[in-house]
DNA sequence: TACAGTAATGATTACGTTTTCATCCAAGCG
DNA sequence: CGCTTGGATGAAAACGTAATCATTACTGTA
């Protein structure tokens, strides 16, 4: 807006040359104590701050990293943002968000888009395909939050840990035929969480009774309702909190009270689990510490030339053990 | 990463020089039908982007607009900043968003940062004193939303007419004596919202039983349940929704079952007003639009040069009649 | 036919930095 | 005392683009 102070006007003010000013703020050790004392006095006293434009023009760095999301108003993601936000500014990084709107194309546009703006990017539950991935990753360094690709750095959660804690806890209540609404079988969670409750009800000699594929939204878990009464189950796993709350909002319509008629649990541990009522049995996924730590190795691939450093681990689930789950009836006890 | 392709090189291969592959894109129409489609054919073969770092440096101009909000695990918030988003990718630029953690300091600093960086500003429900507002007004355009200060422009919501329809619905509904559960007195909205509570109350010939502030969060709710147990009231309005959710929940725990025993009035209908069981009664606030609108404005600002638009308008609020409001007992009703 | 006017293009400059290269001076050493 | 070494600094080039200015060719008119 008002008149722009450039490293030159500086260089006036102190009596130095322009890269004498520059060497003040880049490499502060090899200009002499006195001199660099007079360039930060002169800089302070003009309100001096260097121009974003010209540094990246001539480093080709911007300062800047990426975050990619789906939707922001699905309560999974907005702590996953705040995560790799933090640990960003901690690095002194902004961090430019962008929502995709769950549109696979938009997002790959949108990736490469932003691409030229950043030094990295951080993905979350991206939606396009593994090629446009690999594709993108040679433009900018990119680490993946919930999504596996071969090849490209992610942070993921242990799905299949967190499932086998909810067949264990079914199990402990006596639980036997249990339900399974499963999320769009597009989506990476979904296949891998399903994949698990296979297998571990399968492991744990219970019977599993597969409800259907749902959108994975509150109406989503309402519409699942219907097929979960005729399921004859006494407890039902849920691929998420979202379509967890909508499943047993309409089944109280149809007049069936969770826990007492039907147990349920849900995924991911979304801030309204606890807060609704019943309180919601689901399992915890660390999403803000998986944003700083895909953060954090990003910033270690965008820093370390060559050598690349340890991926980062899978982070641990835990199941949370509220109002929605409980023993099931007597007559209906599996034999322990 | 790989090879950077430059103007130059789209110049070579289009066999014309570099100000007339530049004229193609910047002004399309000032250059030969046949050589502009050499250039854009030369410019796809060589994948040619232009550089933005450049462009800005020249121009002045970095084509991003930024949003800052306190909170975005707060569910008022990702809708705003969807509304903002979408209009902006409407218009082509990328939204640069950051979250300020509730911090006023902080949120002044990153703005100040942010400014060299974007070439417009929107700030939600900004936290930061008037004085600093105006100031920062002079390194780049803003707008705010949720905040209303002298000079700035802004998109308000009428939480005025909000109210007042809560009181002429809570007067409908027959309640006298009706409880206000405030929000920290530090935030804009809540001491609109408390001095309008107050007015209409009083205009409508009800009686206001102040139960006092409280953090604006399920926690802020749930504490104040006690007090409002104690007011004698048949009503209350709560400042927001997730407060009203947290008091309802803690009211459970008292053996108080609402609407039965106690009518409660949320405001903002964030998305689990809907959800929740039985569902809230609140006052819709078009947050999605108006961030639309503050972006759509402060396009106006950053293009028409020197004359200022008209300035965004207050939008409306709206009562939404759900499950937790019913008519007073017959033997505390007001005389109709 | 000559000339003004205009459309299209090329050459050049400017944007504000960082970085390379050159310069200067003082200190250390034989 | 002369030469080398190295630390501190300045001069200048470079980054990739947009904009200004200059040049060319062409069109229409008197």
């Amino acid at each position: 807006m008002s008149v722009p102070v450039t490293i030159r006007d500086v260089a006036r003010a102190a009596n130095v040359s322009a890269a004498t000013v520059s060497r003040t703020f880049v490499r502060p050790e090899i200009v002499d104590a006195s001199t660099r004392e007079r360039v930060l006095g002169a800089a302070a006293r003009l309100d001096y701050r260097p121009n974003r434009a010209a540094q990246t023009l001539i480093t080709g760095l911007t300062g800047n990293i990426g975050i990619v999301v789906p939707d922001l108003t699905n309560p999974f993601f907005p702590s996953v943002v705040r995560g790799v936000q933090n640990q960003a500014a901690e690095l002194g990084y902004p961090a430019l968000l962008v929502d995709t709107g769950e549109d696979a194309d938009r997002e790959s546009e949108l990736v490469t888009r932003l691409a030229r703006q950043v030094d990295g990017l951080v993905l979350c539950a991206a939606r396009m395909s593994d090629q446009d991935l690999i594709a993108h990753q040679r433009q900018c360094p990119i680490v993946l939050i919930n999504r596996q690709v071969p090849g490209l750095p992610a942070v993921t959660f242990d799905n299949e840990g967190g499932v086998r804690q909810e067949v264990t806890h079914l199990k402990a209540l006596g639980h036997q035929r249990i339900g399974y609404v499963a999320g769009p079988g597009t989506s990476y969670s979904s296949r891998v969480r399903q994949r698990a409750v296979t297998a571990h009800l399968a492991t744990a000699g219970l019977t599993e009774v597969p409800v259907g594929s749902f959108a994975p939204s509150f109406e989503g878990g309402r519409s699942a309702a219907e097929k979960v009464l005729l399921a004859d189950i006494t407890a039902v796993m849920v691929y998420n909190d979202v379509m967890a709350l909508g499943l047993i909002n309409q089944l109280a319509q149809y007049g069936i009270s969770v826990p007492n008629d039907l147990t349920v649990i849900g995924f991911d541990d979304i801030e309204f689990a606890s807060m609704s009522n019943p309180a919601l049995t689901t399992v915890r996924i660390p999403r803000e510490q998986a944003g700083a730590q895909a953060m954090s190795y990003l910033h270690a691939l965008m820093t370390t030339t060559g050598s690349v450093p340890e991926p980062p681990a899978q982070l641990r689930t835990e199941l949370i053990f509220r109002g929605t789950s409980v023993r099931a009836p007597l007559n209906q006890r599996s034999a322990e």
